[in-house]
DNA sequence: GAAATTTAAATGTCAGACTTTTAATTGTCT
DNA sequence: AGACAATTAAAAGTCTGACATTTAAATTTC
């Protein structure tokens, strides 16, 4: 658990790393301030420029934040489930886009992610996701709306659904497959995917959660995912005919 | 899709921000060479330093790699499996420590997430999963493994649990389940655990997969969970006791 | 033609000055 | 004494200019 890409050559990336791993190890705490960048430039035996291109490096992954004025610094920042997301989102997005990735492969993992929140959304659904899940149904039957706002209310359907287990650990861990990838295949099948087929698949997943249906919601990402990988694999035949 | 945290009142922010949402949306692609510090700072009327600041902000996010040298300078970077898997860990990690987790949220986010890849595991696991699974186990029996050994090999364990899926996509997307909150999960039920019941159930796991025996597969998968939550129920009551 | 040398274009590092922000301190008035 | 205003000092943010180092291409030499 040590020296996270320490042997680089590149003074502004070993300190970064230094600071890093008192963060994680726990050295640092949540809120503690580092010194001012005056001392650690002292301490390291390095140019202020420096010891700030590190401290920018630890910034860029939200492990500090910096405050100016009197009495400001660097301080430790206490990773919000908000700044895990949208790194999480990041990540994910730039893994799929550039390492062409086959369409099946990101289908499967993405519904047997989604499956594993099954049986504790169908346990838990709430009232208020629910409602969201409803008005996202009703907004995609609306035949006005573009392709871009079909994909964002799909998202959040499907960020809905995930939610309804309750549980902000799993909630976390199924961002990158929800917000990364289910774009990620929208953009591919839009052409040729059936809006009110995957509407009655959506009403589906709403009554299985309703009635508690755990086959039923199972069936039916399942049938999702067969219904994706088909309208990719004719997209790209399609794509191949010319 | 636009101006990721764009409002804030700091040039290099501003600009990283400028950078990686043209990385994101695809207008500077894989390899692709971004202008020279000294051609950066002209076009965004900022000081080499200030441009300096930005990229270091997207190298630590893996967006752009450097290179010294003539012809050299900082080019998109292709973001690696390897470089996504360690970002996520280090996320999920500092998540988990810093927010004060409910043990039993873990928990059931944890084995609900493995739960995921167990008919895919089943169907396609390949003898080299099976033998690293095998390899894994049997160092575990070994009395003389210390806590941080006996960790290690059972993290490795069900990575390779989950890499039976054969799907990438996948595996990643667990890591942060696997890499970062099953040692949590260890550090704090480790007092208390008997290594002989964990062994057991990894035994049944490696069976369910020889068999491709999914019900035992996820009835294992869940008395596991239920027995690190009891493990840590019991750890807790002891301190507060004291 | 191959090896050695030079060169130029980059990033990496440094030093120092100036700007802006911010909270504590100090001073002033009621 | 308390509220408000002015001062101050510490710290991050920005800029400039210089120098060091690395690296691949271009040139020279043998």
């Amino acid at each position: 658990m040590k020296n996270t890409q320490n042997d680089a050559t590149d003074l502004s990336a070993q300190i970064a790393s230094k600071i890093r791993d008192s963060i994680v190890e726990g050295r640092l705490i949540v809120n503690e301030r580092l010194p001012s960048e005056a001392e650690l430039s002292e301490q390291f035996s390095v140019s202020r420029s420096t010891v700030r291109e590190a401290l920018k490096r630890l910034a860029a992954q939200s492990l500090i934040r910096t405050q100016r004025g009197a009495f400001g610094g660097a301080f430790v920042n206490k990773l919000s489930y908000q700044d895990a997301y949208s790194q999480n989102i990041t990540t994910s997005t730039l893994l799929l886009s550039m390492n062409d990735i086959n369409i099946d492969v990101a289908c499967e993992a993405r519904f047997a992610l989604e499956r594993s929140c099954v049986p504790l959304a169908c346990a838990r659904r709430s009232e208020e996701q629910l409602s969201v899940m409803r008005r996202e149904l009703h907004r995609q039957t609306s035949p006005d709306l573009s392709d871009e706002e079909w994909c964002a209310s799909d998202v959040a359907f499907h960020r809905s659904f995930v939610d309804c287990a309750q549980n902000p650990v799993l909630s976390y861990q199924l961002t990158g497959a929800v917000e990364a990838m289910q774009p990620l295949m929208n953009m591919i099948t839009f052409t040729a995917r059936s809006r009110a087929k995957i509407n009655s698949h959506h009403a589906a997943l709403i009554t299985s959660l309703e009635t508690q249906d755990i086959p039923l919601a199972e069936r039916t990402l399942g049938e999702l995912a067969e219904y994706s990988m088909q309208l990719a694999a004719k997209v790209l035949a399609d794509r191949d005919k010319k």
